[in-house]
Order: structure tokens, then C-alpha cells, then sequence
DNA sequence: CTTGACATTCACATCTATGTGAGGGTTTGA
DNA sequence: TCAAACCCTCACATAGATGTGAATGTCAAG
């Protein structure tokens, strides 16, 4: 697939998909007349950069720990250097607090949510529509 | 509390503070000679301000979530304007997608360290000291 | 053969979160 | 009273992720 397909696919721009190949994320093949050729694989791989970028992840971690999430039953142990596993320790660490994160202030998102729902619907009971916009609350993952 | 302190109280350097307070996140009084006064209250609040952006959300978006996430039982239904609650819908949703994006990418990680140990402790069975850090395989929150 | 859609590289522009420094007040303690 | 350690504003600098445009090459269809 050439970068138009993969540009659609993905949502990420065509000079996008170039930077990330600069910063070393993506090594698509080429074609005799020079055009990047995209593997299937490459749409996910995309999609997966564009979220942990998305969440405060930079290129340049990403870059270091893609490699390791590539192929889960045969690991390469050899890449497995120590200074290796402690940056894959660290940004695991750092992932966890931005989850912990994340997921404390989205639930008090949904609360507040919550809340203004239930107030409206006290005052409110005949406007004629229901102001449940379908989604209840949702799975609240206070587990974590 | 001055500008200094908290500096050193958040981690965060004065210039840092400066920047939150001209996009609007945090609102210090002044003292007569205009110096800045922090309320005990800033020191969480910029912890959260820095979880935030650390975990890829903007200022402008923080700055308007803050408000609702501040007073927890008496909520301002009267800032409550639809636009709001659909913003803030949108920006519970997109966070869900970073945690799901994290967790998936953690969990990841998690599991290659495991299979790095595993491969190292069966290699060297004698090195005189175990190869575990102390963290087992964390909670992985799968169920998410 | 030409036109249009796609590709290439290179380079400059932009926005956001930060650092850094200049130039100048204020407070505190020796 | 002087120095050190604060604080102020203003402004320029930088790094990372992205947009945008110029100048050019390739290919398929009319």
C-alpha cells in the first residue's frame, strides 16, 4: 500500500506518516520509482504510535519500546541490554501514573456528569425529551 | 505561600507557575507589593494541572475541565451550558481511549519484562543473586 | 502527448510547553 | 547600609509534532 491508502486508513497525515519515519518509527520498504510501500501490519502500527503519542508518549521513547511490543512469543532477549530493562521499568512506571491519572480525573468527569444529569432531570421531568443521552454511567474502573 | 515554594513544593519551576496562571489554570492572589500568594490548595492542584498535561491533554482543555472537577458536592449546574456537557463528554471519552491505549501498551511492556526474567533467571540459575527486583508481575488491570 | 492524481524532497511556518536572561523592585539579615 | 535571596515583567529561544508550499518526478487515462 502506498502513503495515500495508509494516510486514509489511519487518519494521520501524509507528511505525518513521513516524520514518523524519520524519527525512525515506521521503515517502510520502497518501490522501484522511490514510493513508500506500506505492509498491512503498517495500518495498526500507525494507529498505535498515534495513541501512545496521543497520551503524552514521545517519539523518542516510542521508538525504544515499539520494538519490544512487536512480536510477543519470541522475544529478543538479545536486545534485552540493562539499560534497556530499566527504561522499559521507568516508562512502565510513568505509563501507570498517567493511567492512575487519567483515570481519576475521567471518573470525576463522569461524576460531575452525573450529577448535572441528575439535576436536570429533578427540574426538569416535562420537557418532553429524556435527557439520558443513552449512554448510562459508564464502567467507572475505580478498581484502579 | 509565595511562588518559590511552591515551585519547590510541585516541581515545577517559577517560570512554569507563571505560564499555568497567563492560560488561566491557576489563579493566585497578590500580595500588596504584587507578588504572588498561593493558597495551600495550589500544590494539588498544579500536581494535577502537571498529570494532566503529562498525559498528552492540553492547557486549554485542563483549563476548562478544572472548574468542574473542583467542587465535588456542590456543582455548578449553572456553568452546565450544553456545549459543556458535550465537551466534556467528548473529553471523558477521548480520555478512555488513552487509558485503553496505555494499559494495552503497559500490559505489553509488563509482559515482555516478565519474559526477559524468566528467560534470564532460567539461563543463570547461580549468578549468587535472584534476578527478581522486588516487583513481581504488578496488577495488570486487564479488565479494562 | 498532455492532464490530473499521486509521489518525492526540502524548507519554512506554527503552536505548545518550556528554558533562560535582562533589567529592575523588595525583603531580610549581617 | 549593603548583600543575598527573593520577587516582578518582558522578551527571546528551543524542542517536538504538525501544517503548508515549492519544485519536481511518475503513472494512468483521455
Amino acid at each position: 500500500m502506498r502513503i495515500g491508502e495508509l494516510s486514509q486508513r489511519t487518519g494521520a497525515s501524509r507528511r505525518l506518516l513521513r516524520y514518523y519515519e524519520e524519527q525512525g518509527l515506521i521503515v517502510p520498504t520502497r518501490s522501484p520509482n522511490g514510493y513508500r510501500d506500506y505492509d498491512e501490519r503498517y495500518a495498526d502500527r500507525v494507529l498505535q504510535i498515534r495513541g501512545l503519542l496521543d497520551a503524552g508518549m514521545p517519539t523518542r521513547i516510542i521508538k525504544q519500546i515499539l520494538p519490544c511490543l512487536r512480536s510477543p512469543q519470541d522475544i529478543h532477549v538479545a536486545d534485552a541490554t540493562p539499560e534497556t530493562i530499566a527504561m522499559l521499568e521507568h516508562e512502565r512506571d510513568r505509563m501507570t501514573g498517567r493511567i492512575q491519572c487519567l483515570v481519576r480525573n475521567r471518573n470525576a468527569i463522569s461524576g460531575y456528569l452525573d450529577s448535572v444529569r441528575r439535576a436536570q432531570e429533578g427540574a426538569a421531568e416535562d420537557t418532553g425529551f429524556p435527557s439520558s443521552g443513552g449512554r448510562g454511567p459508564d464502567a467507572v474502573l475505580d478498581h484502579v
